[in-house]
DNA sequence: CGCGTAATTGAAAAGTATCAACACTGGTGG
DNA sequence: CCACCAGTGTTGATACTTTTCAATTACGCG
């Protein structure tokens, strides 16, 4: 449930050759900090290094909804770019992080002239297509409980890693709910 | 709620000397009929000229869950192709169709060799991650009143173009739960 | 120890699902 | 031409799930 794309990091990390820190220019990013804010302009495309972040929405009744949580590999700012539109969503450091990040200008200009760099930008947003459709259809097709269950299967050490707070905007339910299913599953012995 | 990319259907259309007949097969397709299989080897890219489909998941319950219509212009088969895997969802024609099919060297050969089709299909892609994260995140946060009341809003006559059953299978919901929310906003004049 | 903040819980209300019965429609074959 | 059938749509009664909201407990820290 944090995505990662390791294929991606390896590959601008393996070859400062082709991708130099005077123009993927690698970055600090303290806890908290947002890397993208929603409805601004965006001018840089992030791909994060280490540490993870979470991109989410808020809604106008102060609700906040995450979409995915983002670690090594991921990408941030993409659609934006490519779709010249002001950011749809916010991603905000969950942990310290560093991140490499390209100027929009060189953004595109790697999307144009490097064919290896264009294919991994069309891999990474097809595999976020894939990623959003097949769990919108589970969430919404099985109950609390067993989105909990697989979440908990797929990843043990999920609520040491992700507070409660971000986990009911992930799912989109109540703290209440949360802590109710969570219980039900303790006594179940399924946790 | 229906998606089309008339952008990119005009692109392909008013440029018959770079994607001429004998390239970019046109096909027609009966109501019923599926361009995609869940689950199968997918060889070709269809882009939709004529009619509508819908593209959606089946679970191991039986249930569907459809993740979107797809009007003129949209893109059926591209993810499959760009991650080389099988297909995680299945499209059916929903009217009578006409589309633009693409075998898959011929796909990899544009994406490659025309940076105008590249750059159609990534913001394409773009647009579907878009779409996708707004889509659920409004229907996972409002109620079905209220996703009921903007789908409306947006698109009077989608009672006469998308047949009950499936809109339920779009919402997640039961025939019951639509049928009852239909009838409330009947009562509340909202509709 | 006591205070403020965050996390948890209980009870009532709202929202949906389940189940079962029934109506409408467009074929299909006797 | 009618009987039948399968698929789709409608509705009522009831049970279940989740939210809401307020009350309570737990925790960090001066």
């Amino acid at each position: 449930m944090i995505r990662t794309n390791t294929a991606f990091l390896d590959f601008i990390l393996a070859n400062q050759d082709r991708y130099p820190k005077s123009l993927v220019q690698e970055l600090s990013i303290e806890k908290g900090h947002k890397l993208i804010r929603q409805r601004s302009l965006v001018n840089a495309v992030s791909i994060i290094n280490e540490g993870i972040a979470k991109c989410y929405l808020y809604q106008d009744d102060g609700t906040d909804f995450i979409l995915e949580f983002f670690g090594p590999g991921e990408v941030v700012g993409e659609i934006e770019m490519l779709n010249n539109e002001f950011s749809f969503a916010a991603v905000e450091a969950l942990t310290p992080m560093t991140v490499l990040r390209l100027t929009r200008d060189r953004f595109i200009e790697l999307l144009t002239k490097d064919p290896v760099f264009n294919n991994h930008v069309l891999k990474l947003l097809a595999g976020k297509v894939k990623y959003k459709a097949t769990r919108f259809s589970f969430t919404q097709t099985h109950t609390l409980e067993q989105t909990l269950t697989k979440m908990l299967e797929d990843m043990p050490d999920l609520l040491e890693v992700i507070s409660k707070k971000d986990l009911v905007s992930y799912l989109g339910i109540t703290k209440r709910s949360l802590n109710r299913t969570l219980k039900n599953l303790k006594e179940q012995g399924h946790i």
